[in-house]
DNA sequence: GCCAACGTTGGC
DNA sequence: GCCAACGTTGGC
């Protein structure tokens, strides 16, 4: 088996993952143990599928609070773990317990994510403005998928230029 | 709280 | 395997 950095070219890949920053904000990741949270909850398989089955150590990931007063992008974080079962899938007391997974054959999949730094908060609003960023998946009508692809030229954008101005 | 959109469930 | 009903997401 080559290694998979080989075959992939060593180009790292960018997400936007959504988290409510009720359950765990951009400050409460930067707060944890070297600033890294497990992602947990996450019970849509298209999302555990890119955890799962794309997601490589050191891609780059968009910290998204959604379900909250002001959704939009508060922070850059990296994929800091390999996938590996959510635990909460086999604890009865969770509300993410699922009594159809087993641990010899787990059907949910996370990475650990670190928070790198927080960022102003860019509003959906404001990424919606920008027709560089027309073609980002979590901007698509109906989008509920809680983990979306970035590209390297929205990942610039957003990073490059976004980030940097004053709200 | 509304509601569009979409994923999941389950009867057939 | 179809598809109606239902549940959830998440911006507004």
């Amino acid at each position: 088996m080559p290694n998979p950095a080989l075959l992939f070219g060593g180009a790292l890949n960018y997400w936007l993952m959504k988290s409510e920053p009720h359950e765990c904000s951009i400050d409460d990741a930067l707060a944890a143990p070297a600033a890294t949270v497990p992602w947990t909850g996450v019970r849509n398989y298209q999302a555990r599928n890119f955890m799962r089955d794309r997601m490589r150590v050191g891609d780059g990931v968009l910290f998204y609070h959604s379900s909250c007063a002001e959704p939009g992008i508060a922070g850059v974080a990296e994929v800091a773990s390999r996938p590996y079962p959510d635990p909460t899938q086999f604890d009865p007391d969770s509300r993410y317990f699922d009594p159809a997974s087993s641990r010899s054959e787990p059907r949910w999949w996370l990475v650990d994510v670190r928070a790198l730094r927080k960022t102003r908060l860019i509003p959906i609003a404001e990424l919606r403005a920008h027709p560089e960023l027309s073609g980002m998946t979590v901007l698509r009508r109906g989008n509920r998928l809680s983990i979306t692809p970035v590209s390297a030229a929205e990942w610039r954008f957003i990073t490059k230029r976004l980030m940097k101005e004053h709200a």
